[in-house]
DNA sequence: ACATTGACCTGAGAGC
DNA sequence: TGCTCTCAGGTCAATG
């Protein structure tokens, strides 16, 4: 699920239920999601101590806290929170419940145990250390620095999108509707790409993602123009109707119209 | 340096 | 019903 639209929407549901509340309890219910922290110091680093603001980039969740350093929140593929009272009412495959002192719970879930848990002092040195990309949304990265950023890499125009180190945020559900929105098909070259595609592909990864954050990354709310509602077996694309066509592109299902897409 | 592939996990759904 | 196979929106290490 959590790509940076999700992301966005589960740190705007973090900061408008979690934060500036005292924790009373840290339970970690499974070791394996933990990074470079125990559990036994990620208690002591939360209990007694506040949320104090959020932060975002790609598709990793910063949560600041009021002592110093950030809890960072990584979905994996199956990720999500959940914020709620009754702990009998909980989901399965709660993986970190965080209890506060007005008796909730934030919940943190992975069904798949793909994504993580860390504590780190500084999300600029994080950053940087991964060698993420910019942050698909932040202002600063315009046209300019797209293509700047994009013009060094020979592979196809999907697996470049997807790959985190260029751009972070993008995975392969928005990868195919940007691509859809830019009538590319996905095994293009980014080589080779003229100017006026670049600036076309940039406006897609521009107007896609708020799109769904503004849709909660729901694609029951997406509009009807968009790809990702029709994006299984036997859907069909929203502007002429032709059945959709799956490929692999670097061991990932790309879905796409053969006739809005045509191969280049 | 860059691109691609398989491994890591669990669970749902299809087909037999 | 139960078995097997494939697939799923993540990254990372190993390979070409």
């Amino acid at each position: 699920m959590p790509e940076l639209p999700d992301v966005e929407v589960f740190r705007r549901y973090l900061a408008s239920t979690s934060l500036h509340q005292r924790i009373r309890t840290v339970q970690v219910q499974s070791n394996r999601i933990l990074r470079n922290v125990s559990a036994k110091k990620l208690r002591t680093a939360l209990r007694g101590h506040q949320f104090e603001s959020t932060l975002r980039h790609g598709k990793f969740l910063f949560v600041q806290l009021d002592s110093c350093g950030w809890l960072v929140l990584h979905f994996g593929m199956t990720g999500y929170l959940k914020y709620f009272k009754q702990v009998d009412k909980k989901p399965a495959h709660d993986r970190l419940l965080v209890g506060s002192v007005n008796g909730f719970h934030l919940g943190y879930y992975s069904q798949r145990l793909l994504g993580s848990v860390d504590l780190i002092d500084d999300p600029k040195d994080m950053i940087e250390t991964k060698r993420l990309g910019p942050d698909a949304l932040d202002r600063d990265f315009d046209l300019v620095a797209f293509k700047r950023t994009i013009a060094a890499h020979r592979g196809t125009v999907k697996s470049t999108l997807m790959n985190q180190q260029i751009i972070a945020g993008i995975g392969n559900i928005y990868a195919d509707e940007i691509l859809f929105r830019t009538r590319l098909h996905p095994a293009t070259k980014v080589v080779g790409l003229d100017e006026s595609v670049l600036e076309s592909l940039f406006k897609s990864i521009k107007a896609v993602l708020p799109k769904a954050v503004e849709c909660r990354a729901d694609p029951a709310r997406f509009p009807r123009s968009y790809l990702t509602p029709q994006r299984h077996a036997g859907g069909q694309c929203p502007r002429c109707g032709t059945r959709l066509e799956r490929i692999k592109i670097s061991a990932r299902s790309a879905y796409f119209c053969p006739h809005c897409q045509r191969r280049s």
